[in-house]
RNA sequence: UGAUGUAUAGCUCAAUCGGAAGAGCGCCGGUCUACGAAGCCGGGAAUGCAGGUUCGAGUCCUGCUACGUCAACCA
């Protein structure tokens, strides 16, 4: 039953028995009625005034009286101002707790829509750092909370393994590699090529400063004035590097089989975050498989009228219609750009899939980039375009701004994860929780603990709002953090391991406590909250919900005694509500990638 | 210059078609011989500026200010 929607038709057929007027539903808002007044929910009736010729309060009073007439679950109301405020009686929510104790309540039926979602995407010369786990943390929630309300969703990530960036790290470890590998170093290997791209750098510079004859204290391109990517350009270096960027492209041997051993490596690095982090990808693809996509679409735009070859040869579309400017679709010399592939992929993904939606989870630097994307594919009349939705989340920034590649390792992942699973170990100890578990059962509960802690904390904030990351402040285990949600999931388990498995029988006719009813109200918006997170692409609510439902369990918690209650039906009642807190709470966690422990 | 996003308490964030502005951190004060104190209870503090629409605006409209991003035949 939807109870929202009840009140809002029955007050619709109420108004119009009283006052013979119509009243559209959209004018009718229902709320939760706040805390500092009596009532579970609240009819606005500022907007039915003009009708009813009444003042607000009587207006109020009238519905509140014929709603109580005609809903028997109804127990009284309220009238302050325009807001008429509803409360049901006790067996009405002692009912909907068995409601919610079953399968069905929590589960959607498949809607037989199928989504593409993408994400995490990212560059093969460099360790994964903080946007990403941004990144998959979004893309693998999003996942999962719209596999929850009954779609199909397939998820990818694109790897850009190939291009110039790649063959520079290449270059450095030719120069200087002396055949190191992840196993003779000890670094894992994504970091192993991270440290080469960033050689690769140093090079240039060592090589910039012999030929100006520039000093160590000196900064070589204000010297010599000129930008980096220009000068590095006259580095013999750099000729090295775009020498290994055409001998790939040629398919050289030798060339391919090192590009192929150092991104095998960067690989196995992914591979250990990943695991960490607890994602996966049901399809991999690889730029440079798909780089040459996309010139079969150029044709098709040239054919269609919609692109037009300019006088230099390359092939445009004219976006200024749509408040956007001219953009280039494909090099003069008949090449590609990123645009061309993207356009090529897409099209290669809905002819494999035939989804409904296809999702693209990267940073809002490019909103342009998939407005120009959906823009060209819509204007050749493709439907599915049309389902094609850029998730767009805001950087993660130092509190002095964006996060440089020279502040080095604060922004680094793989670091940022241990030093929270560092943090979460010291606290656990501190608390001395941890007695009487193994090492093992110690390592698996700091490890859950410390990454409860990371994905809430990037979770919680609405993905277009961006995210302040203080390294020299540690995250949190206090207030609102994924910590404290785990531990009141521990005190539901806590309650549950003492009381046993005995039935507990309800009689719907125990007096209810306002705490007890404002967790029944909670838990009760379960279902709501996860469609509305769907709808928005937006894990930030699932993050905000058990925060609060953990809150308001631990208000009743403290208010009340469970396993001593006085009456057995009382104990019986909070037993309940303990066990579909817990219940809910560990759903809710599982749609944000988030585990919960049985103790800790 | 244009497009786009953001601006809410000292700090970090919430606020579901416009409907009664909420948390956490920090600070102060209570509260464990224990149904688990990573908790609970109490205290003070906020919608960038100027207009407009509305019974009602943090939310919508106009203008302004500040910060970010984009506007490559880069990715």
């Amino acid at each position: 039953m939807n109870i929202e929607q009840l009140l809002k038709s029955s007050t619709v057929q109420a108004f119009q028995a009283l006052f013979a007027a119509e009243v559209p539903e959209t004018s009718v808002t229902i709320n939760l009625t706040k805390k500092e007044f009596e009532g579970d929910y609240t009819v606005v009736t500022f907007p039915l005034v003009k009708l009813s010729k009444r003042s607000p309060e009587e207006t109020g009073r009238l519905i509140g009286d014929a709603l109580k007439e005609k809903l028997n679950f109804i127990s009284k109301f309220n009238v302050v101002k325009g807001f008429l405020n509803i409360s049901f009686t006790d067996q009405f929510w002692i009912e909907r707790l068995q409601e919610i104790n079953t399968n069905a309540f929590t589960a959607f039926p498949k809607n037989g829509k199928k989504v593409l979602l993408e994400y995490c995407s990212p560059n093969t010369n460099k360790p994964l750092h903080i946007g990403h786990v941004r990144n998959m943390l979004l893309g693998y929630s999003t996942t999962e909370i719209l596999k929850a309300t009954g779609y199909d969703v397939t998820t990818v990530s694109i790897y850009n393994d190939r291009g110039i960036a790649i063959c520079k790290s290449m270059a450095a470890y030719i120069e200087r590699g002396n055949g190191a590998t992840p196993q003779s170093t000890g670094i894992k290997g994504d970091h192993l090529i991270g440290d080469y791209y960033v050689l690769f750098g140093q090079i240039v510079n060592e090589q910039l400063r012999a030929k100006y004859n520039v000093s160590a204290e000196q900064d070589i391109f204000k010297t010599i004035g000129k930008e980096k990517e220009v000068a590095e350009q006259e580095t013999e270096i750099f000729a090295k590097a775009k020498d290994l960027l055409l001998k790939w492209e040629a398919g050289d041997t030798d060339t391919i089989a090192l590009w192929k051993k150092m991104n095998g490596w960067v690989y196995e690095g992914y591979q250990v975050t990943y695991d960490m982090m607890g994602v996966k990808f049901d399809k991999d693809y690889y730029e440079s498989q798909t780089y040459k996509l996309g010139k079969d679409i150029i044709d098709e735009g040239l054919t269609k009228g919609v692109f037009y070859k300019r006088a230099d040869g390359a092939v445009a579309i004219d976006l200024t219609p749509d408040g956007l400017d001219e953009k280039i679709l494909l090099r003069s010399d008949g090449t590609s750009i990123y645009m061309t592939q993207d356009l090529g992929t897409a099209q290669v993904r809905y002819d494999e899939y035939h989804m409904d939606r296809m999702i693209y989870v990267v940073a809002n630097e490019q909103d342009y980039h998939f407005k120009v994307l959906k823009l060209c594919l819509q204007k050749l009349g493709k439907q599915w375009a049309d389902g094609i939705h850029h998730l767009s989340y805001s950087m993660v920034e130092s509190p002095t701004g964006r996060f440089k590649s020279r502040e080095g390792k604060t922004a680094d992942a793989d670091d940022m994860i241990a030093e929270v699973l560092r943090i979460a170990e010291e606290k656990t100890k501190e608390l001395g929780k941890t007695d009487g578990f193994t090492e093992e059962e110690a390592q698996h509960l700091y490890r859950t603990i410390g990454l409860a802690a990371l994905k809430y904390f990037i979770l919680k904030v609405n993905p277009y709002q961006k995210i302040i990351f203080n390294p020299e402040e540690s995250i949190d285990f206090h207030g609102n953090t994924g910590p404290f949600v785990q531990s009141s999931y521990v005190r539901t388990r806590s309650i549950l391991r003492k009381h046993g498995n005995d039935s507990l029988p309800l009689d719907t006719a125990t007096p209810l406590h306002n705490s007890e009813r404002e967790l029944m109200l909670l838990i009760y918006e379960y279902p709501g909250t996860v469609k509305y997170a769907a709808d928005n692409y937006n894990p930030a609510e699932m993050a905000n919900y058990v925060y609060n439902l953990a809150k308001v369990y631990n208000k009743f918690y403290n208010e009340l005694p469970i396993l001593t209650a006085e009456t057995e039906r009382e104990k019986n009642l909070r037993i309940l509500l303990s066990k579909v807190t817990g219940d809910t709470i560990r759903k809710g966690m599982k749609l944000l990638g988030i585990e919960v422990p049985e103790r800790m």
